[in-house]
DNA sequence: AACTATTTATAAGA
DNA sequence: TTCTTATAAATAGTT
């Protein structure tokens, strides 16, 4: 992007890497919070520049701190103290069954896991679908009254309505001090195609899969995709 | 970026925010590599989705570990088990955050709580609504074909057959490890005053720095400006 | 999974 | 550094 073209390589130039560094840091801060908000995602992103300086972002309401606990003890790689936290645990189990009985509840309404439901109760569960669907027409139709009262309302009296126009996010973006952006940034398994660019055979290998899909890694906790 | 213009909050509909995650996630990962690459940063992306799923990226030739410890050591935090168990209560909050989400769209197929439905989505839930119904009327049919079927070899053979168990419906729901999918929104909406972006005097005070901009820090290891 | 119309990011230049 | 602008790249809506 922008008047030429630049290979993915490292910049020689000092300046000009520490430029790209700046605007680049940014545009990848603006992204990851984007991608936080656009999808309920916890993101936390750390960069250390050429020269050792820190920059994170990570996504509210979350600390770096809460993001890399939840990362070590998902894959593992901390092992967290048994402490007298077991009430707290206690609750989070419930918790998850609850969720989880949720999510097999609103299953049967999208269709899927119909198996787990009785033959005596489908009968039940149809015209519950049947009763939600009338609702749903329903509630299109008054949507459409709504919609056409107030073209007549405009109508009548000349009124133009404008779209709410959205804010621009850079102007969200305060940039007059010194340094700091923040943002987001990760996720792991993509087909291979998906990376066009190359890694510097600077530093070698560190595993096999690390060759294939250098520094990208996912670990999935459900089947479910994301 | 796209056919349209879309304003920066959470996407409602489900699919649609799946999909986006997937090309932003990839974009971001891309880019975070691209920077690493072309100004020699150290760059560790942490990516939870909104269902729990993990995905990261660091630049090579580190490990995430590598990239957590750095970044640990120049902030000097160190995690207590006081820090554990406010982390146990954040991870409480943001299940009882995810079992009301459930609940919200659970709702909505039982037909309440659908003005929380925007108009252009009611067709699509519709939809939904009719297909699920369309499975579930299969069902009944495969249910009482079955039932017949039995009856018969039953009287031909005298033998008594058992009712097909299915189970897939738990398999999907590996609750074993310590991650939980979530589902749905969050706190999508950041008003404009909280969009975590903010430049930076040259020596922050991180404690306070993340009072006020939560989530967001910088910290020079060299006195030096990146 | 592909395809584009558009929006967004950014490399150069000022 | 900051702004401007031409151009490359990302991606929202569609198929």
């Amino acid at each position: 992007m922008g008047r030429g073209k630049i290979a993915i390589r490292r910049i020689e130039n000092n300046t000009n890497r520490q430029v790209t560094f700046s605007k680049r840091r940014g545009g990848l801060f603006k992204k990851a919070h984007e991608l936080s908000v656009l999808c309920d995602a916890q993101i936390g992103l750390i960069i250390f520049s050429s020269t050792g300086k820190l920059s994170e972002y990570c996504s509210l309401p979350s600390s770096m701190e809460q993001i890399i606990r939840r990362y070590q003890r998902v894959t593992g790689t901390h092992m967290s103290k048994q402490d007298n936290r077991e009430q707290l645990h206690n609750e989070l189990a419930r918790m998850r069954n609850e969720t989880h009985n949720l999510q097999l509840s609103l299953q049967r309404y999208t269709g899927h896991a119909l198996s787990s439901i009785e033959f005596k109760d489908l009968d039940e569960h149809e015209q519950q679908l049947e009763h939600s669907i009338k609702k749903v027409r329903a509630r299109k139709i008054q949507e459409k009254q709504q919609a056409a009262a107030m073209e007549q309302q405009q109508q009548q009296l000349g009124i133009e309505l404008k779209p709410v126009e959205e804010q621009q996010v850079m102007e969200q973006f305060p940039f007059n001090g010194e340094e700091q952006p923040s943002s987001v940034l990760q996720l792991a398994t993509l087909p291979p195609h998906f990376y066009p660019y190359r890694l510097q055979p600077t530093h070698p290998n560190l595993q096999d899969f690390t060759l294939q899909y250098p520094g990208f890694g996912s670990i999935g906790t459900t089947p479910t995709n994301d």
